[in-house]
DNA sequence: GTCTATAACACGATAGAC
DNA sequence: GTCTATCGTGTTATAGAC
């Protein structure tokens, strides 16, 4: 499906590997460079610029994780548990082969400033995308109240991810989830 | 009580507003010090690198954060106000001349390498400030289940932060707020 | 498309006078 | 303590050959 191209996909996997672990800001381009065995002309004549580069790997992070989400979803057994799906899948996305510290598009939108238009584009879709799904999944469980729902999930899932930054981020996940079962609970 | 010296001050100040809106990374020592109308080494006399500006920023910004927060709680009529007060104490501490995106600490945090002493201090400070004081005002309202409804506000407070990164940064804390009355009204 | 080599620049930090 | 002037380094991006 991918056109294969050797050099491109290795930029890819290299940047998106080390922005995850170090951010961008203090990744430079020859460490991404060195990481995938290409020469400096060679991402420019890819992607232009870094910049372009972080928006390629954007791209894929949000395909990727878009396709994670769903097959969660899809293994859940019920409708409330196909709503806490996405704590599911933030659980198991870094192991399926997604480096990440917290939170790519946020830390997108953290490390830019306010009117970067790539971290603007990025962070607007990935939210569609979570309100968008929560919403979705939880019209069986809340109704009318289904968007609602979603709004608050989805400030627990952010909260979630920001947990991550904190001490004690091995259980942000799980302490994330208490929250949103106790959301759900009570509707 | 703080011993005044002009430059300092300014350049506390100039790097506060400098580093919320823009992030540390992406601010040159050459803008805070044209700000502040002061020259480089009276930075490096003060502070000894960007770095050491940056912890004394986070010192100062800590302590008013916290007393903003300590006003709020006192302002409210009533036990439940006085937990909620965190939402209070989010929507004036910008007003109040305390200049932010989301949050400094998180930023911080996000900014940095996971293993930079500076930052993990940082934070750490910060979410052992609110997850006492949290604790703490959850006791008359939750009893028993004061430590884990803390812990759900912790998360919602987190995500309210990281919200403010999203299309819509202006509701984030009015939402935040809902979702944590939510949350309080199920126990 | 990919390489080697290097240009052009911005940045953090310092030297030395006052 | 504060200034002016500058140094050295690391970084992004490009030129030109293959």
């Amino acid at each position: 499906m991918t056109p294969r191209s050797g050099a491109r996909e290795r930029l890819l996997g290299a940047a998106e590997t080390l922005f995850a672990d170090q951010g961008v800001a203090a990744t430079p381009v020859d460490q991404v460079l060195a990481r995938a065995g290409v020469a400096p002309a060679t991402l420019y004549a890819h992607f232009g610029s870094k910049a372009g580069l972080q928006a390629a790997v954007l791209d894929a992070r949000l395909a990727r994780w878009d396709a994670a989400w769903a097959a969660a979803v899809d293994a859940a057994p019920d409708d409330r548990g196909r709503l806490l799906a996405v704590f599911d899948a933030l659980d198991t996305f870094a192991r399926g082969g997604a480096p990440s510290r917290w939170c790519t598009f946020l830390a997108t939108a953290a490390g830019a400033p306010a009117d970067d238009a790539t971290a603007a584009a990025a962070i607007a879709a990935d939210t569609e995308l979570l309100r968008s799904r929560l919403t979705e999944l939880a019209g069986p469980v809340a109704g009318d109240g289904a968007a609602e729902l979603a709004e608050h999930l989805l400030v627990v899932v952010s909260g979630t991810l920001a947990m991550r930054l904190r001490p004690g981020a091995d259980s942000a996940v799980a302490r994330g989830r208490a929250t949103a079962e106790a959301l759900v609970s009570s509707v």
